[in-house]
DNA sequence: GTTGACATCCAAAACGTTTTGGGTTATCTT
DNA sequence: AAGATAACCCAAAACGTTTTGGATGTCAAC
């Protein structure tokens, strides 16, 4: 690898000049500075990106850590999501940094990332009750977005961007209930999930608005992938045999949910109703395509990007905490249209 | 940021003393290699991966560079295969840098990432004709591996790992006619792409092998995302009023013939059987499912990382070309089973 | 008491940049 | 012709590690 020192020798200038000349400092004179770069460029000089950074402490790199995965399927939402930050952070001239998590100890990815300098700032996804990753971020004091906003009883100061979640299970519940269902579960993420009770409370507002009754044995839990939906919904189906319609709060384990349905001999659509969250998408393609609440994935993942570049340079946010209104996608999975 | 000069000033040794002690190495007594490991744990110590980067010439970093986007569309398959990789590399200790390709200037990005020295080594995903990528990546002489072999007629004298693409389409055709099809036309991906060639001669030794005619005017070309394939297969369609099946050379084109059918006022399956190729996560809920040529999308991310390692290390491989036997999956949309 | 072996430690160099704090000419002012 | 100014250049330090090549001290063996 050829290296300023290289270049120097070869032109005779000191490696100070030379440097200052590639960055197109005013002090080196007009001439010199262009044999200097043409010399550069044919000898095909590459920066080390590794030297800067070390010299001036800042990497141009967006860090990421991608959650552990427990099973084969893939986490759609979140490749969505990934793919987004990456286009955007390439158009800001930053690199990306993805991290997975390998052990149990969730923190030591972060640590390694943060801790060690590789990054100038972090973008963290899926929040969790009483994140320790948020604490950490916000310990060692590095900039950081957050994609979703703290659970609703905990202190949501910091950076973020989120879907309205009750606004959207709101707008899926009263649509179902418009269609006159009156007899409607849901399939909730894990409670350690921040943005669950945000939608259990949209639930919840459009029962109460409806006159309906909230009921206990309606709700059920699911991890946030399809399995953890099809067997949510197998419970509830065979312990609430009245229910014609399941809200299931994200797509995957909305498509679980739909399994469930059909592995009971029932049709999704014309027996029981099933409406998502997210709209990634598969959710266009399904059997029957899904009624869900879109987010703008790939638009998060930019302007995710955006806000964090603006910390990185210390530029005040006009907005540091944006809350998008999902839009309700009505497909036939919730019997509203004919397949 | 406490580094290793606070370590060595709090313990009374020298920084020496304390980067070989935290690093294991015997010429430090265990007495005091568990003093200084106990102080750096309680000061909360980091290693500085920049600086340490710097001086041991390796990044423990696997570069990879995901093609420019235009349009909003996302790429499952890439993103799929993405996420294998990241939890792969992680898996070998490795941390992964996405880059995205900005400008029309493709190499640039390679440039930085590799002449910079961010990465130990690289992978490249979808092989192009006489790709540019790789020859740049066999002069710098910087390790990679390559999802995708090169074409027939150029040689693949790099490792890399491959679904058998011929053998996939032919299965795929071969399928079609065994249900009775004679007319079955073909949306190949554009003639850069390196792995065109090879599906082709799977469409051809399908229709060879049962005497069928092989037609130019069935064959046609679509970039690699649904609309491609909706815009090939219209055409087709209106072309060739005979045909009663379509072989789409990806699952994303797939789509995009399964929409210009529906279009045309044909139904999948039962007017026009369609396949596609690849199985991502969208194919299986497809309306009507999708039958289509399965590629294990992780795995395959899974062995590049693995191959990659090797190669860093300067271990031999066993197999540095590895051609994986794709299975077909029989869905509804060929018309085989009913939905 | 000298020698060698061993255990334990450390100063300094190196990795490739950027930046600091000048130095040397040449040109201009008076 | 001296002093001031501007234009152009550079040596050395710094970023935080790892590694090289000893230095020092202790102890056993002769």
């Amino acid at each position: 690898m050829v290296k300023l020192k290289d270049i120097a020798e070869t032109t005779g200038y000191s490696i100070t000049t030379v440097s200052r000349a590639l960055a197109g400092y005013k002090d080196v004179s007009e001439a010199t500075r262009r044999h200097i770069v043409d010399i550069a460029l044919s000898m095909g000089y590459q920066p080390n990106a590794v030297a800067r950074q070390l010299r001036s402490q800042k990497t141009d790199t967006i860090g990421i850590i991608i959650p552990a995965h427990d099973s084969r399927f893939s986490d759609d939402f979140f490749s969505e999501l990934l793919m987004g930050i990456g286009y955007a952070a390439a158009h800001n001239g930053y690199d990306l940094l993805v991290s997975a998590q390998t052990s149990s100890d969730e923190m030591s990815a972060y640590q390694r990332i943060v801790g060690g300098n590789r990054v100038d700032g972090v973008i963290l996804a899926r929040t969790r009750r009483s994140d320790p990753r948020i604490a950490y971020l916000k310990e060692v004091g590095i900039p950081f977005v957050v994609s979703g906003r703290a659970a609703p009883d905990e202190p949501s100061d910091f950076p973020y961007i989120d879907a309205d979640s009750q606004q959207g299970i709101y707008a899926a519940t009263r649509h179902l209930i418009q269609l006159g269902h009156r007899n409607i579960g849901i399939v909730l993420p894990p409670l350690d999930i921040a943005f669950t009770p945000y939608r259990l409370m949209g639930y919840q507002r459009a029962l109460l608005e409806a006159n309906l009754p909230y009921e206990q044995a309606n709700v059920t839990y699911g991890d946030l992938r399809r399995f953890g939906g099809q067997q949510a919904a197998h419970a509830l189906l065979t312990q609430r045999p009245q229910l014609t319609a399941i809200v299931a709060c994200n797509d995957a384990m909305a498509l679980g949910v739909m399994q469930a349905v059909e592995s009971l001999g029932l049709r999704v659509g014309a027996d029981i109703a099933v409406t998502g969250f997210d709209d990634i998408s598969v959710a266009e393609y399904a059997t029957p395509p899904l009624t869900t609440v879109r987010q703008p994935i790939q638009e998060i993942g930019q302007r995710l990007v955006e806000m964090l570049v603006h910390i990185i340079h210390r530029q005040p946010l006009e907005h540091p905490q944006t809350l998008l209104s999902p839009t309700l996608i009505v497909r036939q999975s919730c019997g509203a249209k004919q397949s």
